[in-house]
DNA sequence: ACTTTGACTATAA
DNA sequence: GTTATAGCCAAAG
């Protein structure tokens, strides 16, 4: 009986490489922003309260800073500030390549402001269900 | 363990 | 409407 069931345990199991599992903050970012629909834009302050930390806004756009080098790409472009400035802008390269990505969404912008940012305003808290 | 860094925001004047 | 300021706090160094 031992002798059967140790032919099937393998000998030297094989190194692999360590699953990436991160629940960190900026990780959890991450994950409502890719939440973000096409052609709509959220806020810093409306991440950070759905996550529970309503004061953190600014760690929103400083974990925005490190969106580029996830692995699942996350749509930075859509994260604005709260009066629909796209204050992120300098952290792209090109600069103007948030407003064309926008853009190329449908998402209209003047200035570097959204033009009907309160109708494109997706709310984390609002449409995302348990 | 301590300090710095901010893609923010609420508030007040 | 505007500007200034204080509070915010997870990561990185």
């Amino acid at each position: 009986m031992k002798k059967h069931a140790e032919k099937h345990i393998t000998p030297k199991p094989p190194v692999v490489k360590k699953p990436v599992i991160e629940y960190s903050f900026f990780e959890n970012v991450y994950e409502v922003a890719r939440l973000v629909p096409r052609g709509r834009v959220t806020t810093y302050g409306a991440i950070a309260k759905y996550l529970g930390t309503a004061k953190s806004a600014r760690l929103v756009g400083y974990a925005m800073n490190g969106a580029h080098f996830q692995k699942q790409p996350v749509p930075a472009h859509r994260v604005i500030n709260r009066n629909g400035l796209l204050s992120g802008r300098h952290h792209f390269n090109p600069p103007e390549s948030m407003q064309e990505n926008l853009e190329k969404e449908g998402v209209k912008v003047k200035n570097h402001q959204v033009v009907d940012f309160e109708k494109l305003f997706w709310d984390p808290a609002k449409y995302l269900s348990i």
